[in-house]
DNA sequence: GTGAAAGCGCTAACAC
DNA sequence: GTGTTAGCGCTTTCAC
C-alpha cells in the first residue's frame, strides 16, 4: 500500500534525486559506488519507478492501441500478436480494443487514444475516415491503417482489389460466368475494394441475375448464412460464390449442406483469410491467405520508425501480398 | 500538435481551472450559463484532458492487464473478450500481454503492472506462484488469478480436477482402462489439476505401462504430436488417449491419422476447451466445453467490484463449472 | 457558485 | 560526478 517514490530512494541513499533518477535511466555517468547503494536501497525499499508520472515528464506512454472488429475473428489474434511481436523489443505495451464494427466504438476510442496520450495506434475500422486519422496523426500519435494511408497516416494492406479480381476470374474460369459475392459489412474499406476486385474480375458481362449477384451482410458466420440462403432462393442459384471472409464462407457451407446440396458440385465457395479452421471442413475451404502475422509485423514497423521519431513523413504503404490456396470448395 | 490544456480552456473561457475540472467532472455544482460557456470554449479549442495527469494526480489508470500465454490458442481470444465485456461500462481499458508460457516475461509483466499502476490484472501463468500474485494484490491492484485464490488475489476456475476425473472415467468404461494422458506445460496449475484429475478418475489400478501413461508436453498442437507419437511406439499402444486441450488433442489426431490409424476404433482421443476447430476435425473431437466468455466475464466482474471499492476482502472463488461434450473421437 | 494554490512523482535544464 | 529546482496537467482542499 506504502507508495515508495524517488525521494525515499534518494533520502535514504543520501543523494539527490536527479542521481537516483539517472541510475535508472542511464542518462548520465553515475560513480559505481553510487550507483550500487543506490540500487541496493531501491531494492530494500521494493522502488518500483512510477510509470505515469514519467510519461506525463516526458510526454510519452511507450502503449500503443489496437483497434479491430473483433478479437474473436481469428484473423484478429494473430494479426494482433503480430503488431506485439514487433514492438517488442521496444517495450511497447498495448491496449487491444474491438469495435464490433460500430462507428461510435471506433470514434469513441479514437477519442480515448487522443486522451491517454498513446504513442501509436494501429487502426482497423470500417467507418471513421482516414481523414480523421490523419488529424490523430497531425497530433503526434504514430497511426497506421489497414487498408489505405492519408497525410501521416501510413499504410499496411494486401492488395485486396487485385487479389478479387484473381479469384473471381478463377472462379469463372472454372464454373462459368454466374457468380455470385456476399460482401462483409458494407462500408468496411476492405469490403468495398473486395467487391471492386469482384467486379474487375467479372469483367464486363455482368453475370444472369446481375445486381442480385452482389449481396451485403456482416464479416460473420451468421451473415454467410443469410447471405447464402438469399442466394439459394434465387431461380436460378448462382454456380459459384466468393465471400468476403472465411466466417461468411463457413456460414454458406452451412446452408448449403444444410438444403441438403453439395460444395462444389452444386456450389462452388470461396473465403478469405484461410483461417485455421478453412483446411479443416469439409469439404475444406478455397481461399485467400493474407498472412495475418506479417501485416502484423509490418504494422508495427511502421509504427515504430515513427514513433522513434526516425521517420516523419507523409503516407508510407507496406504490402503483404495475399495468396490463393485451392482446396476442395472451389 | 499543440497541446492544449486545462488552463488555456480557462483563460479563454475567462473562468479558474478548477471551474473547468469540475464541468467535467460533474464533482460540485456549476450553473449553467459557466457549464454551457466552459463546453463550448473546449469543444472551439478541441481540449482533451490529459489522461495521464489526471491519472498520477488520482492515482488510478482505468487500465487493466490481462496476461495469458497467448493470444493466438483460441481459448484466449473468447476469454479476454469476457473480460473486456464486464469491464466495458466501468470504461477501462485493457492491455493484453502474453508471455508464451515464459516465467521471466510473467514476472516481467507483473513488475510493469506494478510500474504502471494497472488497476487491475487477470492473471493466467504458468510459473508464478500465487504468492507473488497476494505481493500485488497488497500493493493494491485488484488481482484476478485463473485458478487458484490466495492472499486477496480472487479466483476463477471450472472446476478442472473434477472434470477431469469424470472424463476419465468415462474413457476407463467405455474403452477399458488402458488409457493414457498427454499434459501440458509440467508446472502450470492447470496442468497439474487436470493430472490430478486423471490420476483420480483412473483409480488404484494403474493402467498397463503405469506412469509411460503419463506425458508432459507443450499445451500445442506440435505437443500433441510428440506426446502421441511416444505413446504409439510403447507396446502395445493405450486404448484410449486424455489431452490437457484441444490442440493437444488435435495434434494427436494427427499423429494417430498419419500412421494409418483409426480414431476412435484404434485409440480413442479426448481434448478439453471445445475450441471451434473441435467440432469440425474429422473425426470430431470428444471434448471439453469449458466456457471461456463466462470465465472472463467472472474475471471481470470479480476485478470490478474490488477496483470500485465495493469489496476488500480474503479471496473468493468463482465456478464456472465445464461440460464433457461427447462427439465422435471417444 | 467560484478561485488560489498545493502537490501527485518524475525528468532535465542549469548550476557547481 | 552530483544537486537545486521548475515544471508536465490535472484534482482537490480550503477559502470566500
Amino acid at each position: 500500500m506504502e507508495r515508495i517514490t524517488i525521494e525515499d530512494v534518494a533520502a535514504r541513499a543520501g543523494v539527490s534525486p536527479t542521481t537516483v533518477s539517472h541510475v535508472f535511466s542511464g542518462h548520465r555517468p553515475v560513480s559505481a559506488e553510487t550507483q550500487e547503494l543506490v540500487r541496493s536501497v531501491a531494492d530494500e525499499l521494493g522502488y518500483r519507478a512510477n510509470a505515469v508520472a514519467k510519461s506525463l515528464r516526458i510526454n510519452r506512454t511507450s502503449t500503443v492501441m489496437i483497434v479491430l472488429p473483433d478479437i474473436t475473428n481469428p484473423f484478429y489474434p494473430i494479426f494482433a500478436r503480430g503488431v506485439q511481436d514487433a514492438l517488442r523489443p521496444a517495450e511497447y505495451q498495448t491496449l487491444l480494443c474491438n469495435t464490433d464494427s460500430r462507428k461510435e466504438e471506433e470514434l469513441a476510442f479514437l477519442e480515448e487514444a487522443r486522451s491517454r496520450r498513446l504513442d501509436g495506434l494501429v487502426f482497423m475500422g470500417y467507418w471513421v475516415p482516414p481523414s480523421d486519422l490523419a488529424k490523430l496523426a497531425d497530433s503526434g500519435i504514430a497511426v497506421v491503417n489497414l487498408g489505405e494511408g492519408y497525410g501521416r497516416v501510413d499504410a499496411v494492406s494486401s492488395g485486396d482489389r487485385a487479389m478479387a479480381a484473381e479469384v473471381t476470374r478463377y472462379l469463372v474460369q472454372r464454373y462459368g460466368s454466374d457468380v455470385a459475392f456476399i460482401d462483409g459489412t458494407g462500408p468496411a474499406p476492405v469490403a468495398r475494394s473486395r467487391m471492386a476486385g469482384f467486379r474487375d474480375g467479372r469483367g464486363r458481362r455482368p453475370s444472369r441475375g446481375g445486381s442480385a449477384r452482389e449481396l451485403s451482410e456482416d464479416f460473420t458466420k451468421v451473415g454467410g448464412r443469410r447471405g447464402m440462403a438469399t442466394l439459394l432462393d434465387a431461380t436460378p442459384p448462382p454456380r459459384a460464390v466468393f465471400c468476403a471472409n472465411d466466417l461468411i464462407a463457413l456460414g454458406a457451407l452451412e446452408e448449403v449442406q444444410s438444403r441438403g446440396l453439395r460444395v462444389p458440385e452444386d456450389v462452388a465457395i470461396v473465403g478469405w483469410d484461410d483461417i485455421d479452421v478453412a483446411a479443416l471442413v469439409s469439404p475444406s475451404l478455397t481461399t485467400v491467405r493474407s498472412h495475418p502475422q506479417r501485416i502484423g509485423e509490418a504494422s508495427g514497423q511502421l509504427l515504430l520508425s515513427r514513433m522513434s521519431g526516425e521517420y516523419d513523413g507523409p503516407s508510407r504503404a507496406t504490402l503483404v501480398p495475399a495468396e490463393l490456396v485451392i482446396r476442395e470448395s472451389a
